[in-house]
DNA sequence: CTACTACTTGGCTATATTGCCAAATAGCCA
DNA sequence: TGGCTATTTGGCAATATAGCCAAGTAGTAG
């Protein structure tokens, strides 16, 4: 494969990488209604708190948050705005599977 | 968190997940320009056949594909036609990370 | 039937990801 | 200063992913 394709589609990866795993997408829909701080996020979530530290730095380093400290707390808020668009077509692919095993069952 | 928020971000994980590689990226890039069978796919991606086959299958599981066997060949294509809608998201997270760059360097 | 091609699957190793605990860092306040 | 809270980071173990080779399956053609 062309080296600079190749590339595209590497960078490209590296944010679906990290939107990828439950927690993550909880933590950005729910950064979609606001900003959070990351005590309030780890009670929300449940999991250690440096586990969800680890989570949030991840998708930072993505490019898909912004945090700013304020005194004693870390507050994350999203960078980008397009992501109900992006997750529509998500869903599609649900709704999608779900009609096939519905089909495959009756 | 409540299981049946948990269970809706691990279906939406699941499909993402299957979508965040480089390899799996360019073959659906390939495949919205129409159906491809598994050894013109393998020879634009040069790696193993093995390896390709895999991801199809990942990506198919994913309900990201369809396959069709026709003949000794077997023929993918999309099962969505949201993607490039989908994609335009992500390349928004790229543009926004460059010019962050930018702004660092200078 | 045999030989051949296209593809998938088993089995393996290397690498990456995830999650926790413990320890370090940073800011606030008495 | 010392103690407290919020967060990050080091280190580790468990699990998941990715790639290859080799072997298996399926369809075609002679």
């Amino acid at each position: 494969m062309d080296p600079k394709i190749q590339a595209k589609f590497e960078h490209r990866a590296r944010v679906l990488k990290a939107l990828a795993h439950p927690t993550r997408l909880f933590i950005v829909d729910e950064l979609s209604r606001g900003e959070k701080c990351v005590c309030e996020l780890t009670r929300m979530i449940g999991a250690d708190v440096s586990t969800v530290s680890r989570h949030l730095s991840l998708l930072k380093n993505a490019g898909i948050l912004q945090d700013e400290k304020r005194g004693l707390q870390v507050f994350y808020n999203l960078r980008i705005s397009c992501l109900p668009g992006f997750f529509s077509c998500v869903e599609d692919v649900l709704k999608s599977n779900a009609r096939a095993q519905m089909q495959a069952i009756t």
